[in-house]
DNA sequence: AATAGTAATGCAAACGTTTTCATAAAATTT
DNA sequence: AAATTTTATGAAAACGTTTGCATTACTATT
């Protein structure tokens, strides 16, 4: 720092003048200002960090950045932190809990004020490091209410239910479903578990060559939805696990002369950018995304003050945030389906 | 540090055994494994940065995170900075170039190791910011031989020179452009230059109504190419800024009834992920995101590296990727139109 | 005019590391 | 057995800030 010192004051006045610039005199203030300016200063958080002040950085992990629905919640996180003055500190662990655990040490070492996680399935490790750092840590996506950790998010099971409910409601029994992997993908199980609550209820459990898995790329789910179509019976509903795996599915229809919705009906789940639009328009459950990301955003800057009023209470927070069924036009009552796919 | 110490030996050598693990006894650093493990110590990498260390952290500025364009590129350039140990600070700027040099100072305030951004079309005090500071920087995306900067990307201008090419060589003449804003974005502009040049080679410049202009989302691209179809003269060829775009447009000619490629060709730019499996895939310019991304962020380490060892030149470092054009089903011959279009 | 109060500044300690230098102990050479 | 080299460790300075305390120079009160 001396060499802003030039401006004829010492360290202290320039430091000063930097974080409580009403106690320093406006002559002076300017003058350090010039000298800045003149000689290109920057300052060095860093430093800062280390003296018990916050680092000015949050972190953030999640399974993969370049996924439609991951995307648009890092986005709006990523805004809403930044608003508060934060820098993010991003990294993918690819599905793999104990690389999640790596990048969260990773992060740890950094002293990131605060940690955000999609998601509440995470190892026995996770949780511990968690809880023995005391650092204020958000959960995004998911809503428990018994939560381990704080938790911003819709309630993946009442997806599921919505999305069984209402092919069920249009009077399908003949359903199928194609989900991602549910091992340490707590979103993924909640939907299925929820979808097949509601299927039994109602005699309506898919067979076993009916529930497949697909991962969260559209040419597999074209792929393991085409093999589903080239069965010798054919669903008269699909219930898909996102709408990536939703539009897979469309296009492996597309791809076999499937009408969909005349001959199929397909539901999607998370009303990704882009459903919309789709032709036709893709009815699936919608899920706030932008509002998760920057509630999340803007609790786990809230958090990070509390923390610093040393005022932790230890208690966790929790936001529930409302999905709801977007009824477009990828749905048709079995009534209306092509006679010979009754 | 001082409780590590508990182990019975001095900082130093808790330090050490840390960063030069052969320098210590194997006893010793037994002894001082048990206690960090014991006390969940955790070192601080900020403490380590002021000592002329490097932090470990890279900056990245992106225009958006949640467009696929860059979701790809984004995961690519982080899992390999992640390899090589690095922490990737984030932040996207809007496509508004002031928040880009706000952005920058941030970055450099917490003392990044390097610093990439997207493109090549940056503020003059961005430039001059970065020349002072002297940190190492790379731009992603766009290749320029003379660029003021590192560059590791594929030739935009190429891009629309190809597109541009491809459906003249199938014949058409009424070919109709849609672009996203070209200020401060020299990857939209490089291709629509690159588009027109060719095209005005060939006497096919387009009027005025058929160049429209659509912003990077596909619910508005889809609403602009709309209109462009509702025109009393139709194009029989449609040249989209990238693949969003693309998907937009076809999506507006389905719900008119324009059929893709019988009554008009599309072409996007980009291939994204998804690209090839619609329905009709998608003809388009093939951009190797992964790979630029990948090649960037091994790039970045290097230039983090030399400069280490001072013997920074500054010579710039440029790659060029190939682009190709990705031939599939968006597009056909003028010879093999529906005959009311011609 | 003397005193109390306030505003502006500097000094120095502290933060958690790394690193240079010095030292002690052990191993090797003569 | 003495001299030398090697190995392992500690003491202390340094990095760039912030901050509590002390100091100085004004300004208001009596």
């Amino acid at each position: 720092m001396d060499v802003a010192c030039r401006a004829g004051v010492s360290i202290s006045t320039v430091s000063r003048s930097f974080n409580h610039p009403n106690l320093v005199n406006l002559a002076t203030r300017k003058k350090i200002e010039k000298s800045v300016k003149a000689l290109g200063y920057i300052r060095n958080r860093a430093a800062q960090a280390m003296h018990g002040r916050r680092s000015g950085t949050i972190g953030l992990i999640v399974p993969t950045i370049d996924h439609a629905i991951f995307a648009e919640v890092i986005q709006s996180f990523s805004d809403a932190v930044d608003q508060a003055g934060f820098t993010l500190l991003i990294a993918s662990h690819g599905f793999d809990l104990e690389r999640e655990y790596a990048v969260l040490r990773k992060f740890l070492e950094h002293r990131v004020d605060g940690v955000a996680l999609i998601g509440l399935d995470h190892s026995e490790p996770t949780f511990q490091l968690l809880d023995q750092q005391a650092v204020p840590v958000i959960s995004i996506w998911n809503y428990e209410e018994d939560s381990r950790i704080s938790c911003v998010g819709a309630a993946n099971n009442e997806a599921g239910e919505l999305a069984a409910r209402h092919v069920l409601d249009l009077g399908h029994r003949r359903i199928a479903l194609v989900f991602p992997k549910t091992v340490g993908n707590d979103r993924a199980r909640g939907r299925v578990e929820g979808a097949l609550t509601q299927l039994r209820r109602q005699q309506a459990e898919p067979p076993e060559a009916w529930t497949i898995q697909a991962p969260y790329n559209i040419a597999e789910a074209k792929e393991a939805c085409g093999a589903l179509f080239d069965l010798p019976e054919r669903p008269t509903a699909l219930l898909c696990g996102n709408d990536v795996i939703a539009q897979g599915a469309i296009y492996a229809a597309v791809q076999r002369g499937v009408q969909v919705p005349e001959d199929l009906s397909v539901l999607g789940i998370g009303d990704f950018k882009g459903s919309k639009e789709m032709e036709p328009p893709l009815t699936t459950i919608h899920f706030p995304a932008e509002e998760i990301g920057g509630l999340a955003g803007r609790e786990m800057c809230d958090l990070i003050a509390q923390s610093e009023d040393l005022k932790s209470t230890g208690h966790l927070v929790r936001k529930k945030c409302q999905i709801s069924l977007a009824e477009r036009a990828t749905c048709l009552p079995v009534s209306r389906l092509r006679r010979s796919d009754r």
